[in-house]
Parts: C-alpha cells; structure tokens; sequence
DNA sequence: ATACGATCTACAGCCGCTGTAGGTTCAAGG
DNA sequence: CCTTGAACCTACAGCGGCTGTAGATCGTAT
C-alpha cells in the first residue's frame, strides 16, 4: 500500500496534483487509513503513470479522460483512440506552424536592429507598425 | 475620441481586454465622459496595438510592460530591448525543440498501431509504458 | 513518549483572458 | 424633445492545469 507521496513521487507528480486529479473525477477515490490517510495499489499507480505521461505528449486532461474510458473496455474498436492520437498531432502541428512563423519573424526582427538608442530600434518599430510584419500571425499563440 | 468598443474594433481586442489591460496597469486610466464612459485618443490606440502586435508574437504582459516602459525612453541604448526580444525567441526554439519531439513521438504511435481491438492498441501500450517511448520528453508542453 | 515529516482540508493564486448579471449612458430616428 | 436599443458601466466568476499556503492531524522512528 502506497502512500500518496509515494504513488507521487514514483511517477513524477506533486502530491496536490494527485489529489486535484481526484477531485475532477480523473483518479478514483481511494482507500483510507483509520486516520484518513489515502492509500493506493498497484492499479491506481499505472492510471497515474498513464496520465502523467498523456500529459507529456501533450494531451488535454479531457482527452486522458476519454482514453481512459476506451481502454477500460479492450474489446472494442481502437478507431476512437486512433482518432484522438490524430486529433493531437495534428494540434501539435498547428503550433508547430505557428511557432516557425513566430521565429522566423522574431529573427527577423533581431537580425535587423541595427540600432544603439530605443529611439531607432528596428525591434519596436516592428512591435509598434503591424504593417512592417511579414509573419501571419492571426491565430493564437498556443 | 474614441469609444473602448472602437478602439477594441481597430486593434482585434475585446473590449474586457481592454479594460482587463487598463486594470493591470498595462493601459493608462482614460478621460471619462460626463457619464462615465471611457474616451480614447491615438496615443492610446498605438499603444494597444503595440500590445497586441506583441501578443501576437508570444510576448508575456511583463515582457511588453518592460518593452512599453524601453520605447518611454527614446534616449537610452536598446541594448535590453534586444535581451528581451533574444529570450523571446530562446523560448519559442524551445518550444519549437519540444513540440517536433511530441510529434515525433505521436507519428510513430500512429504508424505503429495496426490493431482493431483496444486490448492490442500500440498507442494505448506506450502511453501505458514510459519505457516505450523515445521521445525525451520530461520537460512541460507548453 | 516524543519529535518531526508527511498528510489532511479548504482555499487562494498563477496567466491571459472571457463571460455573465444587472444596471446606466449615448446617439440616432421619429 | 423623446424614445429606443446598442453600447457602455462595475463586479465578479470561470477556464485549464496546476501550485502554494495555513493550520490542523497522522504515522513512524527513536
């Protein structure tokens, strides 16, 4: 029987992310010593292992929760985990573009000032003039 | 003079941002009308869309606040609007570094799996097993 | 028996907004 | 001049995914 520092610390957690885990329903409820401490076996400590890693990769909490659900139930078709396995990459992707977009703007940016006071900084002139971007950058930065 | 609605329109903000900015100290307390509506001139509107043009490129608040109070001093060398411009991109590159090896990963677990059944899904094994996994990925997502 | 680290609950705070409720003001049309 | 209705006002809650705090209790080694 683990304690929560324990299952935590074997998996990479903070022992109040456990417990926040718990608390939106993506951990069960676990047993309890007489003094109301919790305790966990071996079952718990894979979920945890399995969320922490979906995390990782990058996957929403959400979707932890929806691949927990489908492997809860082996016999059926791996389409929908396929599916969001898909989903993810192509989220990670479209960052992906984003942030080259970013970069090569950012480099551009640097790699022009040329300047040694604020007052002819190309950097800020960039900041201030929309116009002056080359980057498209409309979408959000996460 | 402009409304807090306009010059939400010209810059791309809602207009909570705008007052969200103005709370945070990053706008400055506008003119009022007698009713108390908020009235805006151009210096205002320039600098809202430098705001904007920088969250675009991924600048933090605290990185614009720093860059908005550089460009109050035209005087003084640009030397830290350049430091902060270089960490802006530092940080995008590793961003960039970390995002292409979750793809990585999350390409390989698609092109892996060729099971129908949940219970031989290659995906849900290596989200199961760190071990099985190449990617270097012990560093946050975002 | 005692000490002290680990755990407990409950709640606030982080970033950068976004949305809601319930009320007031402004400007255009009649 | 008066009415309408869109835009504005304040105050506060909520998002995701944690993280940190305070003050109390528990568990275990000596």
């Amino acid at each position: 029987m683990l304690s929560i520092g324990t299952l935590a610390k074997r998996t990479g957690t903070k022992v109040q992310t456990v417990r926040y885990y718990e608390q939106i329903g993506l951990m069960p409820e676990p047993g309890r010593t007489e003094g109301g401490q919790r305790r966990y076996g071996d079952v718990e400590l894979d979920r945890l292992a399995f969320i922490r890693h979906s995390r990782q990769l990058g996957f929403s909490l959400e979707a932890i929760r929806e691949l927990l659900d489908l492997s809860d139930s082996p016999e059926r078709s791996c389409a929908q985990v396929d599916a969001i396995a898909r989903r993810q990459l192509r989220e990670v992707e479209a960052r992906l573009a984003r942030l080259e977009a970013l970069r090569t703007e950012l480099q551009r940016m640097i790699g022009e000032c040329k300047a040694d006071r604020v007052a002819d900084c190309r950097i800020l002139e960039v900041l201030r003039d929309h116009e002056e971007c080359l980057a498209d950058h409309d979408r959000p930065v996460a």
